[in-house]
RNA sequence: GCCCGGGUGGCGGAAUUGGUAGACGCAGCGGACUUAAAAUCCGCUUCGAGCAAUCGAGUGCCGGUUCGAGUCCGGCCCCGGGCACCA
């Protein structure tokens, strides 16, 4: 912290360290905890099973990052999926609210609100039943897809659904198959790109319309924590039913067919479009729309289902089986079962005096540590050692920042003169959970009356990766470029300058420090320049009714400047741009030679500008540059530089002349010639008649102030 | 596999709403200054042809729309981010 503290000094960002938050000391993540129990109180948290990685060698969970091809990164032992139980937040009881928020937030890049939209997936359908034989439970499914259920020739459950569970206490082939099914990765990314296997349980559904009994298989790529757990396969509209139903010469039937009757072989490929129902029964003939209702109606008349809203999102699973992290505010009780920790007991402090054995969390071996008793009956307890993901600390901190001295409450008074936040700035790789996780804990914070604020962020830049030698530049993978040596050669402001002109800041960016030199010599350069300035001694007052061509030239290049570096930094975010057009200026100033009275005057204008605009880049030089312009102000006091909109128009502006969409020439024409002029001066330029000829003109396409376009 | 981005000179990048492709900078080449070097300043610098004027080609690939496409549409290829325990 101290290392990060210092570079950040050095670069001379000016941050408020006063509010500075340390989400690893107590008061801090106290706080979380106390939410934590509140939540616990309103339901909004729940204990589950859930799927780890287990190692079973090292005895201990590994993040997926740490699971290579199936192994464990360290010990190479065959990672196991593992159920254990797990704390989770309710994220989707927020489900719609997150989706809905996003229309609201224009500030927000479209393509971080569609990444959210589809990560949440809401999706409207129905929940439906199937008759198993020989059970008294009936398989629930969700499908959004009801207009094709006639279409069903088999169903799939995951490997840890029940009825494959039991399926594998009579078949040895099916208990085999459920172990290897353990044996894979939990990621989805793996789940989705792997070779996709079942086997049939031997067991029947009965189609809830056509009576038919259709098998039951279990699947590696059924997942049993999204859903029901089951799905009901229809191979002649879906297109991994179908790849399955190849595989294993399970049947393909169409019922849906094109609405504009071109004809399809489903056994060349599944038809997943919407088009009119057949070999459908009494739905035959009706559009897929139309049959969704009927069918949708079927089952809410007949008691075996009904409308279904689904989501993609799944709650939150904060357990972490690590000792660096806050620890969970929970009690276990034979008598009470799971009790939050009281009030008054928080924070749960993280013990410091701990030995790493190498084997699991060492807070699981410090007795000190999880012996307690029960917060409501008394009795001797056992307290939770897993911690908190680090995501929760990331989810609220921003809002600390308002009032981080508050030891009596998580948020104060202050936090309503401060939230939102109005410019948010982060890497793109946070697009979907950091960013998600924090609009939900906002909601959470509001609905504790911690606050009225629903969203965090109103304005988002999301960052490019930086990237050094091909990989994401990262603390994790130990590539971060140590900003000091830079700072040493070139000084502090050469190196933000550098870092701004780089490219664009939404962009991935490979570092390379090659380019630092351009930057360090532009700087000179403009020092130097102001320096000539000044020794000419003072310049008189600007009379802009006195300048000849040269001189209003460049006083029209000065607030052109001005107008492009304030929309470059305050709309588009396009930095590199406003420190080009910054050059450009200068470049400008450097080629005016006129020492006139005027001339200076207008010089010194063009100066002042380029100070004001790199400011907020290189505020040190341009401050001392300031004052060497003899101002005895402070730079940061100065406001923002304005247009002079009088500055900018122009006697003469050139016009590219095509023939036929090819450039052929230019014209340099009066601003405000009409367009008969300009289209007359056009057919006279040598070079465009040497490309019409004698060819008929068929028609002239004028764009005003830019380009004539002569088509022959 | 799915979702979201991106692909432009030797390099970083610019072209903001369909209207001059390559701004600005790096590197390189040539020149000035210097005994020399560094620094600085001036010029050239997409590729091909040409002494030049200028011409042809060109924004990942194939096709389309348009007077005009880096920009819009369809289809592909490649690279990056995310896929719920990297954070």
């Amino acid at each position: 912290i101290d290392d990060m503290r210092d570079q950040l000094r050095r670069l001379g960002y000016a941050y408020d360290w006063t509010r500075e938050v340390t989400t690893c000391r107590p008061e801090y993540y106290r706080w979380e905890q106390w939410l934590f129990t509140k939540m616990f109180e309103k339901g909004l948290v729940y204990r589950k099973n859930s799927v780890v990685n287990w190692d079973p060698v090292d005895q201990t969970v590994l993040a997926n990052e740490q699971v290579i091809d199936g192994r464990g990164w360290r010990s190479d032992a065959l990672v196991e999926r593992r159920e254990i139980p797990q704390w989770f937040m309710k994220i989707t009881a927020y489900a719609d609210e997150l989706l809905e928020g996003l229309d609201d937030l224009p500030g927000w890049p479209d393509s971080v609100k569609t990444m959210q939209r589809n990560w949440i997936g809401r999706s409207e359908g129905v929940k439906l039943s199937f008759e198993v034989e020989g059970e008294d439970e009936p398989l629930v499914v969700f499908t959004t897809r009801p207009d094709t259920l006639l279409g069903v020739t088999y169903m799939a459950v995951a490997a840890e659904h029940p009825l494959a569970t039991k399926a594998a206490g009579n078949d040895p082939a099916v208990a085999a198959f459920i172990e290897e099914c353990r044996k894979s990765h939990a990621a989805e990314a793996s789940l989705e790109t792997m070779e996709k296997k079942g086997m049939p349980l031997g067991i029947d559904a009965v189609h809830p319309i056509s009576g038919e009994t259709v098998p039951l298989w279990v699947a590696n790529f059924v997942l049993m924590s999204y859903g029901t757990g089951a799905v009901m396969a229809v191979p002649g509209h879906d297109d991994r039913d179908w790849e399955f139903a190849k595989k294993h010469g399970l049947p393909i039937r169409q019922v849906i067919a094109p609405a504009d009757d071109t004809s399809i072989d489903i056994d060349e490929g599944a038809f997943t479009d919407y088009g009119v129902l057949v070999n459908s029964g009494e739905y035959d003939g009706m559009d897929s729309a139309t049959a969704f209702d009927a069918i949708a109606d079927f089952f809410e008349t007949t008691g075996r289902g009904r409308r279904a809203v689904n989501y993609r999102l799944r709650d939150w699973g904060v357990s972490r089986q690590r000792y660096w992290g806050t620890p969970i505010p929970i009690v276990y009780c034979d008598d009470c079962d799971a009790v939050p920790v009281a009030e008054e007991d928080l924070p749960v402090v993280l013990p410091e005096n701990v030995e790493f054995t190498g084997h699991g969390s060492p807070l699981r071996d410090l007795p000190e540590f999880y012996e307690t008793t029960c917060p409501r009956c008394g009795k001797a307890a056992r307290r939770e050692t897993d911690t908190f993901d680090t995501f929760v600390e990331s989810s609220w901190y921003f809002a600390r920042y308002a009032c981080p001295d508050n030891d009596q409450a998580m948020l104060d008074d202050r936090e309503s003169y401060w939230m939102p936040v109005d410019q948010y700035t982060g890497g793109i790789e946070h697009a979907i959970l950091h960013l998600l996780y924090s609009r939900f804990f906002q909601r959470v914070m509001r609905d504790e009356g911690l606050t009225a604020t629903s969203e965090p962020f109103t304005n988002l830049l999301t960052q490019g990766m930086v990237l050094k030698d091909g990989a994401k530049m990262s603390k994790n993978k130990g590539n971060t470029v140590d900003p000091q040596e830079l700072i040493e050669r070139f000084g502090a402001d050469t190196v933000r300058l550098f870092m701004m002109f780089a490219a664009p800041p939404e962009q991935a960016l490979e570092w390379s420090d090659e380019g630092v030199q351009g930057s360090s010599r532009f700087l000179k350069r403009f020092w130097s320049a102001v320096d000539k300035h000044v020794a000419g001694g003072p310049a008189p007052e600007l009379d802009v009714s006195a300048l000849d061509t040269g001189q209003k030239d460049l006083r029209r290049k000065t607030h052109e400047t001005i107008g492009k570096i304030s929309d470059d930094i305050g709309r588009r975010n396009m930095f590199n741009t406003a420190v080009a057009a910054a050059m450009e200026l200068l470049n400008a100033v450097n080629r005016f030679e006129d020492s006139s009275a005027q001339g200076r005057a207008v010089e010194r204008e063009a100066l002042e500008a380029v100070v004001l605009v790199l400011s907020p880049m290189v505020p040190h030089i341009c401050h001392a540059l300031w004052q060497k312009l003899g101002h005895d102000t402070a730079l940061i006091d100065q406001p923002w530089p304005a247009v002079d909109e009088s500055a900018l128009p122009r006697d003469l502006v050139e016009i590219v002349v095509q023939v036929n969409g090819k450039l052929r020439g230019k014209i340099s024409i009066a601003a405000d010639a009409d367009k008969q002029t300009v289209i007359d001066q056009a057919l006279a330029d040598p070079n465009a008649q040497r490309f019409i000829g004698d060819s008929e003109v068929r028609k002239t396409i004028v764009v005003p102030g830019r380009l004539v376009n002569i088509v022959v």
